[in-house]
DNA sequence: CGGACTCTTGATTGCAGTCAACTAAAGTGG
DNA sequence: CCACTTTAGTTGACTGCAATCAAGAGTCCG
């Protein structure tokens, strides 16, 4: 048993591939040094070109576009472990905004190295595709959300995907975790008014699935929040699982009997 | 000037890298035999494991996905060209599926053969991360449209990026196009009901932009629609171009003057 | 010729947006 | 240190966009 280095990134690419430590280590020496964001900055703006691949460390960020008309879509939300961009192109111009939403720390990863690191090793290229895959699989589920899912279900849905998310970090403790967005963040996500999230979330906590409170999310009864959002796990390849091991898989991440 | 290879695959790839005749030929080779699907056919149903990347070469699809209550919502839709899936990925289950809204005939890609011609080529690997980089913004942009925009915005956000994507192609005759969808699958795609899709659609003729019928859509002021939608076209890039190069995008997309 | 789609239009309902006011917390500055 | 501003959350009243229900017309097809 080798050196087991302790990082999001890392932690996350070990959930679909084993990787060796030689791989970890290489991995690991891709990461440029850490640098700090404010909450609301800006790490990567609308139209410039990307150059280094953006990866959180910690806290939590987003990707998100402006329309003319004033109004925000957030496209996708990162937390640690989050490589914000595809990691095989070649430098390009972003169509989108990569803003921290707390204060997070972040590091970057050169995509011509990314690209000879992947190239060296089967592992590390079959681990990198399996992020991309489940990142992709991620926002295809969004656009049904906000596709076909009523403002109550969409809460959910995005409750129980980032607990599982989060749990697969280790950042999930006694089926609660830390939920820095404000209800207008979640609104700019889901596609909802502030106030019509402000009710939602009430209804929500009426049915006594969750509270969320002081930036703290607790999920009272997974299960019955995950029926309620037709919200199924699949898609998010947790143990390169095959489809429909929906309840296995609950019960392995609630740590339930 | 070598031969020059007419697929719509190839020409997709043009757009973004200069590929080589040999390049060309190399991808050419890829494709497996091609196989006919009827309308609505499924090509690869949810759940089942995805063993070659399916590429459609005439007709349109989609990947859709179906809630447990009944509702569909499309996801991404796929014209003459599309790779359905990322290309770098191993064999992995589908969580959506991949079905036929016209006739098709369509083509295939093994996943293995595919990885190992983009390492034998930098122009190959460059062209597919292209590739790869316009579908995710694609999917991306969509997001934006559910979550932010009215639905006749939505209808003529639609119109507008398939016009440039078609048009990209050369399937663009005279500012229209075939437009093979019913206003079933419209709403299934952009989250609206049959019903509100016929009512936008006729806003949209109302205002003179477009004329859809007889599976022909015509958009008569491009121009018109595309500020109404929010439609800014850097997110297809087209040609390698930086952003808020809009308009002489559009002047080279519509021949104007 | 019946049956299945597709498109269209009218009437009604309801979910979610908008406007507005108020509280509480937290930061700012004189 | 205390006014002052800003930000976040909450609730009420009203509005409006889009869903739903329903029915009819046109078309394609077996």
């Amino acid at each position: 048993m080798g050196t087991n280095i302790v990082h999001p990134f890392l932690r996350k690419l070990r959930l679909g591939t084993r990787l060796s430590a030689e791989d970890e280590a290489t991995v690991f020496g891709l990461l440029k040094p850490y640098r700090k964001a404010a909450s609301h900055e800006i790490v990567q703006a609308e139209g410039t070109e990307l150059r280094y691949l953006p990866l959180i460390v910690e806290g939590w960020a987003c990707c998100s576009r402006m329309l003319e008309n004033g109004k925000r879509q957030i496209v996708s939300l990162f937390v640690p472990g989050d490589l914000c961009e595809p990691f095989g192109a070649s430098p390009h111009y972003l169509n989108h905004s990569i803003t921290a939403l707390t204060p997070i720390t972040f590091s970057a990863i050169s995509m011509k190295e990314i690209g000879v690191a992947a190239r060296s090793s089967p592992r590390i290229y079959e681990a990198l595709w399996g992020d991309l895959l489940k990142t992709t699989a991620i926002e295809r589920e969004f656009i049904v959300s906000l596709g076909v899912r009523s403002a109550v279900e969409r809460l959910g849905h995005l409750f129980c995907e980032l607990h599982l998310r989060l749990n697969a970090l280790g950042m999930v403790v006694d089926r609660g975790y830390n939920f820095p967005l404000t209800q207008t963040d979640l609104g700019d996500a889901l596609g909802l008014s502030t106030v019509h999230v402000n009710r939602s979330l009430k209804e929500l906590r009426k049915a006594g699935w969750i509270s969320l409170s002081e930036r703290h999310l607790m999920i009272h009864d997974f299960k019955a929040l995950q029926d309620f959002s037709f919200f199924d796990p699949a898609y998010l390849h947790l143990n390169g699982m095959a489809p429909s091991s929906r309840d296995q898989t609950l019960l392995r991440t609630m740590g339930l009997p």
